[in-house]
DNA sequence: CGCGAGTTATGGAACGTTCCAAATATTATC
DNA sequence: GATAATATTTGGAACGTTCCATAACTCGCG
């Protein structure tokens, strides 16, 4: 096994000189067409692979990004990662990809890999807990960082924040349920103080209070499971609609209702929060707070780009608007 | 700002040579503790980050791996990247990730650019199409490279495959469905002629046949959507069962029988093939051919580390057994 | 105190790029 | 055909580590 090929045997190889071969390399116009073809021949011909460590470190950029997320399981955040991934792809750039699990002592080991890889900018949907770590690191580093979704670090002008207006869009699922005559409307899921839950149930409450309601609210986890065994709580609390903090929530109380033999959008009513796929195709299907995560997604490699590239650094602060699909579960009607 | 401390910088804070704070850095056995000590303490002083780019340069080892993946939004997949990540994390390796979206092209620059980033390894699961490219590059850079899942290129010696067992599970399924009293039997979801449908198909096949018994099949993407749109189909052809190629086709079904009025495990048994979460989550639950995948995860990992590190190669053809977990969709029993 | 055998520590030479200033080739202008 | 202007190419010096051969310590023992 002989060693690989390096910019210098393709110089030889061109007749040209290493510099030469460098220029080509990076797409600088100042090359003749014709030695550029050159030099791509002779690289095709010896099977020449680029060196990205050797480069970085001469021109401190790895075109690597990396990405943190608190929860990559579930399907709103793996959304979010595919699409940033295959954007970021498209414009040259590498993800590092990595799963905190919620997990902030992990999350302060995996910032810290990646800063070391030479990351030129991080994308991060924080883990619950002491962030404080990473977040040190990341700042004595000087890396563009953008915090996703989840905001436990309030320096907003180094780690700016981008998410969906969520408060809007519970205030909105609520005002609906109330429309379609549910008097008895709970919130279900998200753990109790949490920043993200607070304002999901902002705007609920809101509502709840103007239409001089009592709220009604049953934390926990945020997951399907925790649905599933919500449902029969929801009964026996006699309420007759629940505003959930995401879609597994809603998917849980789904399957938890199915097994009560309720049937959703007419026993009772449910709101979903996300839109994820999933809920288009259960049935009956289940109405949504629709978060365009995909062009959500988009929106932050660009953000993200731009700073790393031009050092614009985004708003502190962004949040994407977002929509209500109602579907059967809260309507009742069929599509 | 000023620019990142090197080595230089902690050893003349620490009052040792760079070779020493190298060695410290490698932790190397042959250094004083004491001195040990010093320049771990000078470096957490100025605040010292590892540079990756430039010891990987001089030692041709990056700690990172590459992960490709057909379609990082089936869970299936996002659970065995999950896991695959985190059990690298742990062993001091990050990990690449990326989504080819089922493009052979895509996959390619992928790979190529993984290579560039220098990647010690790399597990694919490969995109249906010619892959060749993309294969062709890695046996040229001649990286140890795990095929899961799915295997497109046959030169086993050079890209080990491993899976699971789907014939055994298949078989199993089907005859558990005919134990039910099913008599018409369907197969559904899967590309007709890809290698993986048919495999998965196979089992049904041999236990069709064994009954005399006509197979009935139905291909189609493998998808929630294709398998809501094949409940009426099933219906339509006299089917009272149906083996699905994978729980995403299942969950479909559960939706699509749901609408249409029917109840599972009583007017009709599915089963689905993965087991994954969402199979016990809803409701009727669905039967389904577990497949370890966190098991496989790390396993696939322990393998790639093996060879990587050891040069020991896994053995050129890997089955991880299956396993039936039969539910109320094709029990009709309830837990 | 001097010696040998370990232990620890060290300076210099890689590694494969990019960057820079300067050299050389080419073209336009008179 | 000479000169200026522009287009293209080029060597050499970085970048921050690891590796290697060698140097400098430390200790026990005669």
């Amino acid at each position: 096994m002989t060693r690989r090929p390096t910019i210098l045997d393709v110089a030889a190889k061109a007749g040209v000189s290493k510099s030469t071969v460098s220029l080509v390399l990076q797409n600088a116009p100042q090359v003749k067409d014709q030695t550029r073809q050159n030099v791509r021949a002779a690289m095709a011909e010896i099977g020449y692979i680029y060196n990205r460590a050797a480069a970085q470190m001469r021109s401190q950029s790895a075109g690597l990004v990396g990405l943190v997320i608190n929860d990559l399981r579930n399907p709103f955040f793996t959304e979010f990662a595919t699409v940033l991934q295959m954007t970021l792809a498209a414009k040259g750039y590498a993800t590092v990809i990595a799963n905190s699990d919620e997990n902030a002592e992990l999350q302060a080991e995996l910032v810290g890999s990646m800063i070391e890889h030479g990351v030129s900018g991080l994308v991060v949907s924080p883990a619950y807990g002491d962030g404080g770590a990473a977040f040190d690191q990341i700042a004595r580093a000087n890396l563009p960082t953008i915090q996703v979704l989840r905001q436990t670090n309030t320096r907003s002008d180094l780690f700016p924040f981008a998410s969906f207006d969520y408060a809007a869009g519970s205030a909105r699922a609520t005002r609906h349920l109330m429309n379609q005559g549910s008097t008895r409307i709970a919130f279900v899921g998200g753990i109790d103080g949490v920043a993200i839950t607070e304002e999901r149930k902002s705007g609920y409450l809101t509502e709840m209070a103007r239409a001089g309601t009592d709220p009604l609210t049953l934390h926990g986890r945020s997951t399907r499971a925790f649905g599933v065994e919500s449902a029969q709580a929801l009964l026996d609390a006699g309420a007759d609609a629940a505003l959930c903090f995401n879609d597994l929530v809603a998917l849980g109380l789904h399957a938890g209702f199915a097994r009560a033999g309720k049937t959703l959008g007419r026993d009772f009513r449910i709101v979903g929060f996300d839109d994820i796929e999933d809920c288009a195709l259960v049935w009956p299907q289940i109405s949504s707070v629709a978060c365009d995560i995909d062009g959500f997604a988009r929106t932050t490699a660009a953000r993200l780009l731009a700073w790393m590239q031009d050092g614009t650094p985004p708003p502190p602060e962004h949040r994407a608007p977002v929509d209500l699909v109602a579907r059967t579960s809260s309507t009742g009607r069929l599509p």
